[in-house]
DNA sequence: CCCTGATTCGC
DNA sequence: GCGAATCAGG
């Protein structure tokens, strides 16, 4: 194999969306990471970095994911308690906001008839943390991730594939991240990141 | 052990 | 220029 202008553009795309180089080089074939990341620095972009001649600290691009509406199809019905996805603003205060469903999104996932309405009251729903005050990033990444999440089911989890759980588990629609975890830690890098927050205004809930 | 990128150096 | 081997780290 060899690095044609195709194989270029797509290491140079998926390098700068964040990609490994092992992902890459999956992606690619016939290649192997040490020989993406040899192209990588041979091409010089192994740090940020946009060709200007000028040395401009350019954050990593990031796929800048503005907002995408789509949450998830959820059905009209008394489901659970959930925060509105997010509401990423660069406020200093947490401010509750107590949106619940309230997604303008062309629901087309028929309710099964054998299920839902079976939720005990409790609080047996997994964290599904839509955190206050993760990074704007963070979210977006997840969200990014959720939507090419391997969707596994609790037997095909791994020591490798992330855990973090995705939809309603009172419902058939759950199912589990399943992208590969970032090292050691049981999520992928998206949901590490929202999983592990450098600990920020964690201000106590009174009560 | 799994993974990451960084560097070296024979080819 | 290429990339396996190696290094340094998480």
């Amino acid at each position: 194999m060899s690095w044609t202008e195709e194989r270029v553009e797509t290491l140079k795309k998926m390098w700068s969306e964040g990609q490994s180089a092992s992902q890459i080089a999956k992606e690619l074939g016939g290649v192997t990471r040490n020989a993406v990341i040899g192209k990588v620095h041979r091409l010089g972009l192994s740090n940020r970095n946009g060709g200007g001649g000028t040395a401009e600290k350019a954050k990593p691009a990031e796929v800048e994911v503005p907002e995408k509406p789509a949450v998830k199809a959820e059905a009209p019905r008394p489901k659970p308690v959930r925060e509105a996805p997010v509401a990423a603003e660069p406020v200093e205060e947490a401010k509750p906001e107590p949106v619940v469903a309230a997604d303008p999104e062309p629901v087309e996932a028929p309710v099964s008839p054998a299920r839902r309405q079976i939720i005990p009251a409790g609080q047996p729903l997994p964290p599904q943390p839509s955190a206050n005050e993760i990074s704007p990033e963070a979210l977006a990444s997840v969200r990014e991730i959720e939507k090419k999440a391997r969707r596994l089911t609790l037997m095909e989890l791994t020591e490798r594939t992330c855990k973090w759980p995705i939809g309603d588990p009172a419902t058939e629609d759950f199912w589990f991240c399943g992208l590969p975890v970032q090292a050691g830690k049981p999520y992928c890098e998206a949901h590490v990141g929202v999983a592990f927050q450098p600990m920020s205004s964690r201000r106590d809930r009174r009560r």
